[in-house]
DNA sequence: GCTTGTTTTGAGATATATCTCATTTTTGAG
DNA sequence: CTCAAAAATGAGATATATCTCAAAACAAGC
């Protein structure tokens, strides 16, 4: 029962101490095994079990599962806020980068099913690691009203929206389809006072430009 | 530590058999402790304990607590739905159902925090339940279509981004401000492809024509 | 108030998780 | 290679939940 597709913390620690390889090890494993059983479900065994290591390992780095949730969901917070910003330096339409965020987080849920099902149970457990995820997403929504395309507030509501709605894909197609990615984008930006038309073509534009290759 | 507020299932069945009444008693505390500690950290002494019974008449009524929160669900299920439909027949505009329809859902939670969000949690962890609660919407929605005034397909999707919206109200400000109410139904009414504008003025007459007395 | 069927009771058997720590194993610097 | 420090181990002590069932309490018809 080992990991499979991610090694995301492992390969961040090869070369390190023993103690970083270990604490990589248990983060990767609690991933694969919050992201199948569910936070509150899973066991320490469980983590330590899918890791191949004796459970009271499990002492010698975290005193319980929630501060492993806290560092599990702030690491994949960093990886995944990083491939998001990524070549978004030179996009300065505030629509086109929350639709090309949107979908590029979803995209990514594609690619590793596990990391976002995690991070979002990790900012909705755990509220404090908001913030960071939550900085980029309030640039670009205020560069979008004061270019004139955003027709709202913004408020923790209205934050909290926007991840509902990522949450609700992530929830109903795990496999994260072309239409749902292009459906949550639509609706993120309908949310946020564009009309259908202008979001339907926006999100099709930023298809064709912008996510055509990466898949 | 008796049940203070609600008494729904407990008034229902005041004259009837003891059997009904031991397990209305059960549902009544199911709601607060699920509603207080959540569905998964309540533990079945939990609801007895509140309910004034011993442990072991939970096993005369129920397998275990899935099957409690089935039962509890739909309960709420029947009697929210009732209370939303209430007085709603002589409206037959798509729109105004919708707004209507989140607003007085919302305003329930007002006044019986406990039953929407356990409702809620039924209806995600039981999703059979779904089917029940989500064709009065579905119906209104379709309205809305065919008169003009929404520009969306039907589909799962769409349907889960609603209620995702309700869930993410309740759980920010479950005081449920009047801000909070029209925020969401505003929210809907753009997922739906209204117009920020015309979204607005809609949930503001909904408030003064629908609304004013009901508090 | 007696009797029979129904419901409740709660102590304890069973199951499952957490957490500790004396011992063993591994690591890596010299 | 050697050895002291670091890390891992896993059996078992502690804690917590579930579920059962013989006995007690209760309800209701006669």
């Amino acid at each position: 029962m080992t990991a499979t597709t991610h090694q995301l913390f492992r390969d961040q620690s090869t070369g390190k101490k023993k103690r970083e390889r270990t604490r990589s090890a248990l983060l990767d494993s609690a991933i694969s095994v919050f992201a199948s059983k569910g936070f509150e479900a899973t066991r320490i065994v469980d983590i330590t079990t899918h890791a191949e290591m004796a459970n009271g390992t499990f002492y010698n780095y975290y005193q319980d599962k929630d501060e492993l949730l806290s560092d599990v969901a702030a690491g994949l917070a960093v990886e995944i806020t990083g491939r998001i910003n990524d070549e978004m330096d030179s996009i300065r339409h505030g629509p086109t980068r929350v639709a090309l965020a949107t979908a590029r987080l979803l995209k990514i849920a594609r690619r590793e099913p596990e990391w976002l099902s995690v991070m979002l149970e990790g900012l909705f457990i755990v509220p404090e690691l908001q913030s960071a995820v939550v900085q980029y997403l309030k640039q670009d929504l205020e560069m979008g009203i004061e270019q004139g395309h955003f027709s709202t507030e913004i408020n923790v509501l209205l934050i909290n929206q926007i991840l509902s709605l990522i949450r609700a894909a992530l929830l109903l197609d795990p496999e994260m389809s072309d239409d749902t990615v292009a459906q949550t984008c639509e609706a993120v930006l309908r949310l946020l006072g564009m009309t259908p038309k202008r979001a339907t073509r926006l999100v099709a534009r930023v298809f064709e430009r912008h996510l055509s290759t990466d898949e």
